[in-house]
RNA sequence: GCCGGUGUAGCUCAGUGGUAGAGCACACGACUCAUAAUCGUGCUGUCUGGAGUUCAACUCUCCACACCGGCACCA
């Protein structure tokens, strides 16, 4: 028996899960029923990532214990995930023991091997990414592109794993495991990536409390992220080397969204090639989902209602939405209407009417399942199809490639439905003489039923088993693994069916009910000691300026060079705003400028200043006057 | 600016060196077992634009444009 083991990233307990997170554990999900299906020994991970400076501070600000706040938050996950019927073998909390021993046991191997080294660290530091710029990364006026604030200036005794040596390795064994990261362009991306160089990265912090000391040097906390990614062994109780870890290490599919490909492409390989244990045989990176077109936004409110979604057309639909509309190494758009238009093509009109009319006939003219014995046109050639469907299904599952994977299933739905028409089954009731081929038919169709129930099985549970039951067959078909359909015929003749019901009734769309916008709840408020003191606000000296001259900056994206007035002087300013704004739009209006902003170079240009521009989503807009000021007035 | 990718019917996408397909949507027809469902037929396309290679390109090469990633740079 094969093992096969599968995880999700351990989700990060500074807020509460949303549906991106339930994409990702969703399809971990599908893939570790599908290979239980397929009778492999499945280990499912997921978890929360609880440590770090964050948790600490947001707790503090809660005036709660970090760890009473992650607890709060770590139900909030289990919840969800027993909500969407996700089937993980184990919750793995980074605040548990058996993580933090694993932890220890890694980060000492670690150092015995010499790839750890204390240096001193400088460097500029955002407090709420919890991580240190590069020189490259920082720019020339070091603010933090995430959270657009000015990085700190931190020195302190770092530890530091000397990634920069696992350089050459990485990229050689990506050359020779071309499966091990995908899809494809996440995987020349890394190539790239390596091609430019790797530094080495610090793994830990010496002014965070909240988190895992090294055991080496207890002064110091382990970093977050080096400390998360162990969780993949971890789990397996890689500390007492347990027989979890001996059995399902090295991890068959590390799943992700594309913002954390790099960690475990790159670092958390590293770090095993350090320890010299198996790196993941794949690393799959999906992409992120949008909701209608535009990204998801806390802050500007947009968000995947998966509470109404799932209320108005059930969480199997919703699964099956997911993993069948979007290809999954791109970004997928989810919009309610695809949803609506999927669940009543494909779930209600192929698939649950097939089911009904089928178990109609059969009813109205057989006591129960009726014996095949009457064989006739088109038979062989649906048992041939379905023999060909489940081992496609079974190579496209391998690939990860949802999409085509219920597709192909659907295929062959519409071909019933079609085997039905052709023969016309229902005309067949009124001679006793054809009573046997049509026996046979529906004898076909329902056992086409049975193999469609088991592929759809590890995407919709629920849905798999309503089918199972109307068909009449007992619990025991759930443990039925993929063998039992690669042959026809599994269906027991004689059993008496379940009731027929709807199992997706359709929904009326004649009229769209939905409320096209549904208002999302308020993005909740900062917290109040984000406040500033009226001090601190005088601090900033903003002016009237006038543009009077605007140009692109060569060779960058999003520069332009602007001359400004201000009355008493003229200032060169540059601004990213070229994407937004063409030059000769901006010349002769009043903007807003930053004038006592420390001067900075930008592309070797002298940028006195900065001007003031809302942005939201992919708009932005340059904040001008309702009227014409004098140049140089005051702005407060 | 650099690296990579994408650009095909209204929508989502597949595709091969010999001038195009699927599903949805739409129209018409058939059927009536069924959840106004199913089945059949049809439908629109300058296969982003231009040039080149070739007997022949949507499919190969080059250039351009647009969009999407990543980097640079910066918001």
């Amino acid at each position: 028996m094969s093992t096969f083991y599968i995880t999700t990233p351990i989700y990060y307990t500074n807020a509460e899960p949303h549906a991106g997170h339930a994409y990702t554990t969703i399809a971990a999900d599908v893939l570790a029923r599908y290979h239980r299906l397929k009778g492999d020994d499945v280990f499912f991970l997921t978890g929360v990532d609880e440590h770090g400076e964050n948790i600490q501070k947001i707790a503090d600000q809660k005036n709660i214990s970090p760890q009473a706040y992650c607890d709060q938050i770590a139900s909030t996950f289990t919840t969800l995930w027993e909500r969407l019927n996700v089937s993980y073998d184990i919750f793995l909390r980074t605040t548990s023991e058996l993580h933090k021993s694993g932890v220890r046991k890694l980060l000492n191997t670690l150092y015995k091997t010499g790839d750890i080294y204390k240096g001193k660290y400088e460097g500029y530091y955002c407090r709420p990414c919890e991580r240190f710029f590069t020189e490259k990364e920082q720019g020339t006026n070091r603010i933090c592109p995430i959270h657009n604030l000015p990085l700190e200036w931190v020195e302190e005794d770092n530890y530091f794993f000397a990634l920069s040596k696992y350089q050459d390795p990485l990229i050689k064994h990506i050359h020779e495991n071309p499966e091990f990261i995908q899809p494809e362009s996440r995987r020349n991306e890394m190539l790239n990536v390596l091609e430019s160089g790797l530094e080495d990265v610090s793994i830990s912090r010496s002014s965070v409390s909240w988190g895992i000391p090294l055991p080496f040097d207890t002064e110091h906390i382990s970093y977050v992220w080096i400390e998360a990614l162990s969780n993949y062994v971890t789990a397996l109780d890689y500390a007492q080397d347990g027989e979890k870890f001996r059995k399902f290490w090295p991890a068959d599919v590390h799943l992700m969204a594309k913002d954390i490909a790099r960690f475990h492409a790159l670092i958390w390989p590293a770090m095993l090639m350090a320890v010299k244990l198996p790196v993941p045989k794949k690393v799959v990176a999906h992409g992120f989902l949008t909701k209608d077109g535009e990204a998801l936004s806390k802050t500007l409110g947009i968000f995947i209602d998966m509470d109404t979604d799932i209320g108005t057309y059930g969480l199997d639909a919703f699964r099956y939405y997911l993993l069948r509309e979007f290809s999954f190494g791109n970004d997928g758009d989810y919009r309610p209407s695809r949803l609506d238009a999927r669940y009543n093509a494909d779930l209600a009109n192929d698939l649950g009417n097939l089911l009904n009319r089928t178990l109609g006939l059969v009813s109205k003219n057989f006591g129960g399942i009726p014996e095949p014995t009457t064989a006739g046109e088109f038979d062989a050639e649906i048992q041939q199809m379905a023999r060909e469907m489940v081992e496609k299904v079974d190579a496209l599952m391998d690939q990860l490639v949802f999409d085509m994977a219920l597709e192909t299933i659907w295929e062959f739905v519409r071909r019933i439905n079609r085997y039905i028409q052709q023969t016309q089954v229902w005309a067949l009731a009124k001679s006793e003489e054809t009573k046997g081929r049509m026996g046979t038919i529906l004898y076909n169709s329902m056992e086409a039923l049975r193999v469609v129930a088991v592929l759809i099985s590890p995407f919709m549970p629920n849905t798999a088993n309503r089918i199972r039951q109307q068909l009449g067959l007992d619990e025991s078909f759930n443990d039925q693994g993929l063998d039992t359909v690669a042959e026809w015929g599994g269906l027991p003749s004689g059993l008496v069916l379940g009731k027929p019901e709807p199992i997706f009734p359709r929904k009326d769309t004649k009229k769209s009910k939905r409320t096209s916008k549904g208002r999302p709840a308020q993005a909740e408020q900062p917290a109040d000691d984000n406040l500033i003191s009226f001090d601190q606000f005088q601090e900033l000296d903003l002016r009237v300026a006038e543009v009077i001259a605007a140009e692109k900056v060569p060779n960058a994206d999003r520069l332009l060079k602007l001359q400004v007035d201000l009355g008493s002087e003229k200032r060169q300013v540059v601004a990213g705003i070229a994407a937004h704004y063409a030059p000769e739009d901006l010349i002769g209006k009043q903007i807003i400028l930053v004038a006592n902003l420390q001067p900075a170079k930008i592309r070797g240009i002298e940028s006195q200043g900065m001007l003031l521009a809302a942005e939201g989503g992919k708009e932005l807009a340059v904040a001008t006057f309702e009227r014409r000021m004098p140049s140089g007035a005051q702005v407060r």
